[in-house]
DNA sequence: TTCACTGCAAACCTTTTGCAATTCT
DNA sequence: AGAATTGCAAAAGGTTTGCAGTGAA
């Protein structure tokens, strides 16, 4: 059993939530997927494998691994995508939802997810220049990967 | 005649798009808007001003004003907001959409558009880190402006 | 056994499409 | 006049809600 799916497993266990078929078959596809995934999508992904799981059930998954920090949305189509990055992380800590930045590949869809560092000196010069005090952020990022360049 | 409204009519003049009221009452309204506006906020607004557009003339005016990079559209709740940083400015040109960054005030939905420099150093270091070619980004700030702190 | 979760039906909200009528230039 | 734009009707998508039945702990 891969990492993520064991961690996903825990981290409802340990919350309280309960392992249910659809919930495993969701977290199973979206562990294999290198690219985000709508509702619709992962229904229709399931349905090809002959796991039949109700639209509606999959909105609810999806609710309920985003609020176990299990998966990121996508802001730009609002997918969403396996989060891998460890729950110990200081954005998991802090933050109102992840800020793990994204990176995504314009031609294969494919998102690598990395960490925040590097992005302090920019929230530092935008308070400073604004006058906002920066609680959060996103960033996504667009580009080519390197199997597609 | 404000400064927004007016480099707004010239751009669309000069990209051959039409003069209407429709677009004109729409341009007007997000010229005082200081928060983004969804299409049916944007239709409201102009109803409870016994101005009557039609919901589909909206959406239609709003990708006009999109294409002409007239408004900015804030991807975590996918409004518009008319967008003042000019036509000159780099992101204008080179990038496929503006990437001014935007800072979201989470209080009163204020949102104040910032430009880009600042952000060039964490794109060097993300390249050289993850071996993506990275050609655009997204970048949206949330916090408390100066008013509501 | 109990309560969380799922599935089904239906409602709701947002966005898009086609076409005739209108109105800018 | 001619072409772009609007308004209307309708369809298409996406998401949510309520409730009865099911299944995990």
């Amino acid at each position: 059993m891969s990492d993520y799916i064991e961690k996903a497993i825990n981290i409802l266990k340990e919350n309280d939530f309960r392992i249910t078929t659809p919930r495993k078959l969701v977290i199973k596809l979206l562990d294999k997927s290198k690219e985000a995934l709508s509702a619709y999508e992962i229904k229709d992904k399931l349905d090809s494998q002959g796991k039949d799981v109700d639209i509606v059930s999959i909105y609810r998954i999806i609710d309920c691994l985003e609020k176990n920090k299990l998966v990121h949305r996508v802001l730009s189509n609002s997918k969403v995508m396996k989060c891998q990055i460890g729950h110990e992380d200081e954005c998991h800590k802090h933050q109102e939802y992840h800020c793990h930045h994204l990176l995504i590949c314009q031609k294969c869809g494919t998102i690598e997810e990395i960490h925040c560092a590097g992005i302090a000196p920019v929230i530092k010069k935008v308070e400073h220049e604004s006058s906002f005090k920066i609680k959060t952020h996103n960033l996504e990022f667009y580009g080519v990967c390197k199997s597609c360049l």
